[in-house]
DNA sequence: ATATAAAAATGACTGATAGTCACTTTTAGA
DNA sequence: TCTAAAAGTGACTATCAGTCATTTTTATAT
């Protein structure tokens, strides 16, 4: 009785498939200026179809993003398992994977930026939106994971807490650096955290 | 004849006007939920008077993240000025500045998170759009002076070009961070600036 | 084979709204 | 008081996100 697995399987490959189609259009003419109606015509189904699978034009965003920050997440994994270094050398590499993320995939990185815009127009139930919010999470306990390594063999300091740091490091990279302190005032001293940390970096020796 | 001069003040006003409505407006109901009509109705004239001041809904919504950028501009300014201090203490204040900013104006701060995405509706002769870049470039201008004033009371590390670095770090608080990358690949190297900075503030000293 | 019910797909339709423009009102000054 | 320019109006249009009653397809029970 392989039925319902089938169906499950070509229902996760339709919904693809329209992705791929959103993809298509919104990356050739722009989120604002693509309709519903296109995004159809490229998946060869009719709008009403779409719409099984979609909930919103929205979510069709958010499934974009989610595609994106799942390339974030892979291309980080694998550059830091090839770097036989130490964990300074591993978060170097990392960076330059989110870099090389923008330069390889700039489309998704332009949709990445559009990210808080779209999620509003999401309910919480969203199961892309869910996949966004665990990718992100994951990515910054990589990072979290990279900086207790370092304080473990003794080339990153101590006096910096691995979580929190690298929940602002990553929110940094990913464009969200003040938004800490729109969460509560007690998110201010977070937000120092990196200005610290540069401002070491800015400091003569 | 103080008549012209009176009425470009009044249609300075007047624009101000609308842009305290497109304000209250969309700070209480969201922009995407917001119409011009809501926006006309707030103000007290018609939709088509508003269309004579503003060319359309996203030229609005610049025209507050124009405001948003003032008062980022103007509260650097006016802490730094209350430093006696180096220029690392200077710098420090302000970044304190943009984070006061973010917490005291939480709905600019958030408006000003919205600017690529209404960037794109707005054409490139938009007053408001180009005062936006005018005091962008300056915040950076202040940043880059600060840098350039710690190299030469010798606080600031000289491997670092002002200039560039400035621009990374503002660039890096206002979100842009990776945004670099997508100007060209000579733009890496600027990138990999704020992550070197970065890495040795995290560096055991 | 055939019937049947569930699942998938359809596309005409609706409601909302950004932006337009022909027209009216107001203002400045001759 | 007349006139021309500037400011303001609001009915109208075109567009499009999202809906839903209906049709088509599929799986399976008899």
């Amino acid at each position: 009785m392989g039925v319902a697995e089938r169906k499950l399987r070509e229902k996760k490959q339709r919904a693809e498939m329209i992705l791929d189609a959103a993809e298509a259009v919104f990356f050739a003419r722009g989120f604002d200026s693509s309709t519903m109606d296109d995004v159809a015509n490229e998946a060869e189904l009719s709008k009403g179809c779409v719409y099984n699978y979609f909930a919103s034009k929205n979510e069709l965003c958010i499934g974009i993003v989610n595609r994106g920050v799942g390339h974030v997440k892979r291309m980080m994994q694998e550059r830091i398992s090839e770097i036989s270094g130490n964990a300074l050398e591993k978060f170097t590499a990392a960076t330059i994977a989110y870099a090389d993320f923008a330069w390889e995939y700039p489309k998704y990185y332009c949709a990445l930026q559009t990210y808080r815009h779209h999620r509003g127009g999401c309910g919480a139930d969203s199961s892309y939106l869910n996949r966004v919010i665990d990718d992100n999470n994951a990515i910054t306990g990589i990072i979290a994971g990279l900086i207790r390594e370092g304080q473990e063999s003794g080339c990153v300091r101590n006096d910096i807490d691995p979580e929190e740091t690298a929940t602002v490091l990553w929110g940094d990279y990913a464009g969200a650096l003040p938004g800490f302190i729109l969460n509560g005032s007690n998110s201010v001293p977070l937000y120092m955290k990196v200005v610290e940390l540069i401002i070491d970096g800015l400091k003569q020796h």
